[in-house]
DNA sequence: GCCCCTTTTTACAAAGTTTTTACAAGTTAA
DNA sequence: TTAACTTGTAAAAACTTTGTAAAAAGGGGC
């Protein structure tokens, strides 16, 4: 009886919300009961986020998960990718992934509170160059 | 980790849908009640896609499972198998046979909804890289 | 050998994805 | 407020993968 082995497959639970919901084993994303068909690149970068909700990621750790781009790296494809996947995540976007200035971005679950804005947000790592 | 079972099993269940049905012992398939006459290498890639329906199968695994190919050999042959094979199922093709892009194929059931199916039995494969 | 059928390769075309570019808009601090 | 810097955005360019037609190669029977 043949196996075939196919790789690694890491159990992460998938995620549900209101509206939001996310397999990773399928790779699926379903937003309101319909399926939203994402690139490679943007579903990586969604399911990095969604596993670390509630916790800022910096730009670089975005950039070297997702890219394996080092620190030194100029590049605004981070940018352009959460971009369209706000776009994808229609109205809600915003409320889902935040632009935390000056750090990097954080996936919020859809009633998380946000009593403290980000005030304690001070640059972890340089950002520049 | 994820594991395919692919081997030479004696007793797979036959497939059935609305338009398409497949005999495993016998061989054979048909379309809304007409023979579909398959070549070899046409019926090994169906056939494995059916038994894995719902289950992305990536371009290395079908290269492995049916042609015994390693994945550093280049070939357009899987592409032209398919493409093939969607012409032998007619309309229902593009409904049956999906496209992944950048990773493989899979064959959907004909009123498979296009999101979540908890098929927490049938281990799948990581996507990502 | 030839014939017939199947499979693979070749060579582009078409489609899809990612990155860069260029600039607008927003944020922060002096 | 301005200057310096960061993020947003649209569009183009670069790149990658898949689709397709046709030719070449392979294999069994006669």
């Amino acid at each position: 009886m043949g196996m075939l082995y196919t790789g690694n497959n890491p159990q992460v639970m998938p995620y549900r919300d209101e509206h939001l919901a996310m397999d990773f084993t399928q790779q699926a994303v379903v937003l309101d009961s319909e399926r939203v068909i994402l690139t490679r690149k943007e579903y990586d970068l969604l399911a990095l986020m969604v596993q670390h909700a509630g916790e800022i990621i910096p730009r670089e750790a975005l950039l070297m998960q997702v890219w394996g781009y080092s620190p030194e790296i100029r590049t605004r494809t981070l940018d352009v990718h959460v971009r369209r996947l706000r776009k994808k995540l229609g109205g809600y976007a915003d409320q889902y992934i935040e632009t935390i200035f000056g750090v990097g971005y954080r996936f919020q679950p859809f009633h998380a509170p946000r009593f403290f804005q980000h005030i304690a947000a001070k640059p972890l790592m340089a950002m520049g160059a």
